[in-house]
DNA sequence: TGGTACATGTAACATGTTACATGATTAG
DNA sequence: CTAATCATGTAACATGTTACATGTACCA
């Protein structure tokens, strides 16, 4: 089965059994899961969890176990997706994507009422203040990797805060 | 009209009125204006550009032009479109959106073999590398609010290369 | 006269989002 | 008994991506 042509997975799906490696999930389990541990750089809804887990169920990459109380259904990893697994992570990944809508408001600055321009920028600023202060609060993990991620997290943080506060003040204050 | 009710403008839409206001544009323009402009923190499509287009045309937020030399077929900014760009500058702009699929491969690292890893990041780095040098080498910009978003992306490779060069030799190595 | 860049568009599909429908279990 | 939480799933739609088809104009 090794030449098995299969489409390659997606990032998606392949973050699933990823997960599935410390033991079989429910999909209910696996969205808390993802979304605790690479929420912050990759968004997953529970619509898509179930839409992948029946697909890779169907292409044999997990299998569905039977239904526990309260319905939940535990997903296994087969030997197959443990393979579809490693050669996803053996392909070199996508750069990053980041889509940052108030970076196109500030783009389109001079046609944006100032106060307005300014109102977004110090709403932006807070949320990420946040953030920034929430990921100081989880200290140190025990996990090298996730501390990993945890620390691209506080860099990104504390620089989108510099550039809050280095924004010129015609810009950041609505004074023109 | 005034009151019309339309659903809100996606931001990609948003944009395309947002270049418009600089004068009429052919679809193929815009494509290269906004990868130019907005390419790093916004990706947009020749298919999506085109699409919109036709989207607009139908709800009259733009007016399709005869068509010119080659095929051209410049599109004009009607005062509805002024407006429903007023409207989407007017809301709060969603939050940032980043999809890094090495990150996934580090959260997963015990799973990966290290050589392929230390790989991965290091080919990432000098992608970055490279970004980072492109964006120098872009100097001051005239426009400031141009100049705001390029800050951002100056700030942003920086605090990714920092995080490359601060991890932990055992990750960035490959060796156990 | 042949290749390259310009230019528009469609088709097919993959992915992502939102809202809803349904029911089980627990806690107060 | 009732509200909240747990849990699965579907439906409908929006958005994004890739590949292709078609033709124009320039330039070597």
């Amino acid at each position: 089965m090794a030449g098995m042509s299969h489409r390659p997975l997606n990032a998606t799906a392949a973050s699933l059994l990823g997960f599935l490696h410390n033991g079989p999930q429910t999909g209910w389990d696996l969205v808390a899961t993802a979304q605790g541990s690479i929420g912050a750089f990759w968004s997953i809804t529970q619509s898509q969890v179930y839409r992948e887990l029946a697909a890779m169920a169907q292409a044999g990459l997990v299998t569905a176990g039977e239904r526990e109380a309260r319905d939940r259904r535990p997903y296994t990893l087969t030997d197959a997706g443990r393979e579809a697994f490693a050669e996803w992570v053996a392909r070199p990944p996508d750069p990053e994507l980041i889509r940052f809508p108030l970076l196109l408001t500030v783009v389109f600055g001079a046609q944006i009422p100032p106060d307005v321009l300014a109102g977004h920028l110090a709403h932006h600023r807070e949320l990420h203040a946040k953030r920034l202060a929430e990921y100081e609060a989880l200290g140190e993990l025990a996990d090298p990797y996730a501390q990993a991620t945890l620390d691209f997290g506080l860099r990104y943080e504390r620089a989108v805060r510099d550039w809050f506060d280095a924004l010129p003040e015609s810009i950041r204050s609505g004074i023109a």
